[in-house]
DNA sequence: TTTGAAATAAATGCTAG
DNA sequence: CTAGCATTTATTTCAAA
């Protein structure tokens, strides 16, 4: 799946991480091409699905769910069947952030976003535990989380 | 931190969380409210911090890092100035998409998104447990990420 | 692929309710 | 806080290189 990018692609990304509603006279600006080039650029990025999408990061806490935590999910079955079905309804969880499928002793780990303690607890309960296919869970609350400086490094 | 919400708010924060690039004209015709409403409440929303940036998200494996990989890192001195520091380090790593601070049994969890196994064991060893302070890491392969329905459920 | 310039579309500023 | 309208700004289209 490598797509071919060359040094303007990757500073039309680099600056859509950056600001994902510049605007295109801007962001032509900034990379040094006419803005028709640009559009047509990212317009291709989009497209070739480099860009996948382009969203908006809420406060998290602003909006009454200030406590997050990561809920490390164990079955007790590896059933192909049983692993999908659980994936898709862990996504659908209510407060559910991002749900990673993974290898090792866990399964898939949780980053979830709630109001209070009790939430919490009542997530895991009613939306976790409650699959007979989960063996066990272990929760870690999170302190605080910072994005990286993410792989477009130069 | 909590911040009033109407509906009208919480409608918009949907459509931008599902895409941040939506034009006010559109965003307007979807939550009802005339062009310049939307706009006022959008730039109200962005002020006030809880639409925190509007960024491009990227497809790792076309460019080139299609190898995830969930870092887990516990500490040998739990000292305040260590851990801040360590932490202001990890999430400059190259590759490091995100970085949670958690309580439990592990002290930091890293995402990163390499090229090949190779590269997932020197940003280990060059940029992790180079530092003293870091007593072990456990390293977990990441199938498959999904975002999870988030928290503006209704 | 890239570009400039024209045509279309959208955002902003201003006024008032 | 909302809305309508005029002005300013941005995006899209397209023929040409």
């Amino acid at each position: 799946m490598p797509v071919a990018l060359d040094g303007t692609d990757l500073a039309i990304l680099a600056a859509l991480v950056e600001d994902g509603r510049m605007t295109n006279a801007a962001l032509a600006a900034r990379v040094g091409v006419a803005e028709s080039t640009s559009a047509y650029r990212v317009r291709a990025l989009r497209e070739s699905g480099v860009i996948t999408s382009i969203n908006a990061r809420l406060d998290l806490g602003a909006l009454g769910h200030p406590i997050h935590a990561i809920i490390r999910v164990r079955l007790g079955s590896h059933n192909r069947e049983h692993v999908y079905n659980l994936y898709d309804k862990l996504v659908d969880v209510p407060g559910a952030l991002t749900v990673l499928h993974v290898g090792g002793n866990d399964d898939f780990l949780m980053h979830v976003a709630v109001a209070t303690p009790g939430e919490l607890r009542d997530l895991i309960l009613e939306h976790v535990t409650v699959h007979p296919v989960v063996r066990q869970t272990e929760t870690q609350l999170v302190f605080e989380v910072r994005d990286g400086r993410g792989v477009l490094h130069r």
